[in-house]
Formats: C-alpha cells, structure tokens, sequence
DNA sequence: TTTGGTGCAAAATTTTTGCAGGCTA
DNA sequence: TAGCCTGCAAAAATTTTGCACCAAA
C-alpha cells in the first residue's frame, strides 16, 4: 500500500472515530498503520502487537486487541481465520467496499502455508443462486480454498 | 442420523482404529455416537463434554478433545469456525465423500444465529476456473455465507 | 503382557476486563 | 474540565500436556 492509500484510510479512520464521537489517539492511529503497510500479509494480533510497539514501546497488548476491535466494527479491518489456531486481520480494501464488493478470498497451501488472495465473478452467481434456491439473503461471505500452489503443484509432481 | 448410519458410521472408526493399529475404546465410540446423534448442530466441545458426561459420567475433558482431534484427523468429522469464538464439530457425511465431494457450506444468519448447510455444484465451477487461472490445485474448501435467512429476512422485511 | 488410552491437574495460549492514571476534545 | 483511552496486571476461557494408572488386544 502505497503513501497516498494509507493517508486516505488514515483519513477515513478519523472521520469515523469524529463520527462516532470517539477519540483520535496515537495508538489508533498507529494499529491502523501497521495493518496497512502489512496488507495482504494476514497478521495475529500479536504480531500486530510486536510492529506497533518497535513505533510506540510501550503500548499495551491490550490496547492492541481493543484497536483491532474497533477498526474490525468500524469494517476498515477484516478479521479471517485459517484455521490454524491463530485469528488474523487484513486491512480492507477501499476501492473493493466502494465496489459494492465485500471481503475477497483466500488460496492456502498445505504445503508451503502460503496465501494467496483472489477474486471471481463466479461467485456472484454462486450468491444469486443460493438466493433464488434458499431465499437466504447474503450480506458477507468468506471462502477458503485448500490445497497446493503452483509452486508446490510442480515440486510435487502433482500436475 | 438414524441408527442403521449411526452404525455404519461406527463401523467405518473401528476399521479406521484397527488399521493404525489404535484401540477401539468406549469413549471414542461414544464421541463419534454424541456427534452422529447431533448432525447438523454443529457442538463445541465443551457441549460435547456435556452431552459425554450424560453418557459415560467421570469421562475427561481432554479425552474429548484428543478424540475429537483425532476423528477429524481420520477424516470422520469436520472442524468448522463461524468466528463467534468457539471452535464446533460436525460428523461427516460418508455419502458425500464417497461421492468425492468434500464438506459442505453454511449459511449463517447474522439476525437469529442459525446455521443452514447448503451444497451447489457452481462451486465445481468456481474450483475449476480458479485452478485454471492461478494454477492452483484445490484440495479442500470452506465456504461460509453471512446473511439473513428467510425467515428473518421477511420478519425485517428485507425483500 | 504390552502398548496405547484415560483422567486428573497443571500449564500454556489467547483474549478480555477492572482500575487508576493520562490524554483528547 | 469531562469523559474516553491507555497500560498494567489479573482473570477468563479454551486447549494442550505430563504423569500415574487402566484397559484393549
């Protein structure tokens, strides 16, 4: 995430906090920052905790986890779990939330453990569908796909 | 879950334990039967002591979740996080494995919190096409859709 | 009889909460 | 200044582990 994106979530965190009443604090603002410059890398929250404290020692574990609370209510922050023991948060995507898209999706190899991201439209129809069948109307989803990736896929001989 | 599957289901963990060479033992049945008797209702384990106790009284707490461990590692039963912090446990479906289908997907109701199994074969399609793309070669997945069920959805007049 | 399994209690982990003091608005 | 926020420590909650005894094969 580049300069300008993180001033513009930056700016919208405050507007948020303003809204509500909420106060604008450093260490807002801090968790806020290392999400964004760590997006797509799916961090706990105490490794969330070990970035904040190299730019403000001294901050509460606690803190942390209210701040990663917040900004989870307020939908700046996605929370996944990959089911590995650990809860994670991704930093939302502006331009997808102004889409009209909720959260995307994840790829994770059982052999290299790595995640990837990915999008499809096919999923839209797979919503409409589940609509039309069971009249449940989707407001969020979270898909997880396990299996290997194209570099584990051709180490393994898999392909 | 009527008998004849319960059963065959019984059936299916004593090959499984006799097989790696694991003994067949009172409180591994009697998780697996708990757990056949409340398909679809998705327990934490804690409600799995419970409904233990009820059963075989002094049973361990942590013989519930080394059982419990190892009947999802044997593929008897599946682990499922609706992120409301508790990890739950489903029984497998052999129908569905046997057909070469892997678990199933939820719908979760954000308004009244019950949880509605679906199966659809668009996400063959989805698979197919992400494996096309990315090269990545899926070998299980979890998909969860959070929503309102009809019921709800006509109680708040959503559509 | 041998080996793995169980129950209990303690430990380990992750997350939440109470409270006194501090900072934002 | 008023009230929200923070840091600390203690508590809660969930899951794992060590160990002596027990049970299945």
């Amino acid at each position: 995430m580049n300069s300008k994106e993180r001033k513009k979530i930056e700016e919208e965190l405050k507007d948020l906090l303003r809204e509500k009443g909420l106060k604008i604090t450093q260490q807002r603002l801090i968790v806020l920052r290392v999400l964004a410059e760590n997006r797509g890398k799916h961090l706990t929250a105490e490794e969330i905790y070990r970035e904040t404290c190299g730019i403000l020692p001294g901050i509460g574990l606690a803190t942390v986890y209210r701040t990663i609370q917040l900004l989870t209510q307020l939908e700046l922050v996605d929370r996944i779990n990959l089911d590995d023991g650990f809860v994670r948060y991704e930093i939302g995507d502006l331009e997808e939330k102004s889409a009209g898209h909720h959260r995307h999706h994840h790829l994770i190899c059982i052999n290299c453990g790595k995640i990837m991201p990915f999008e499809h439209d096919l999923l839209d129809n797979l919503e409409c569908s589940v609509t039309d069948t069971t009249g449940f109307i989707i407001r969020d989803h979270e898909v997880k796909f396990y299996g290997y990736c194209a570099g584990c896929a051709k180490k393994l001989k898999l392909n």
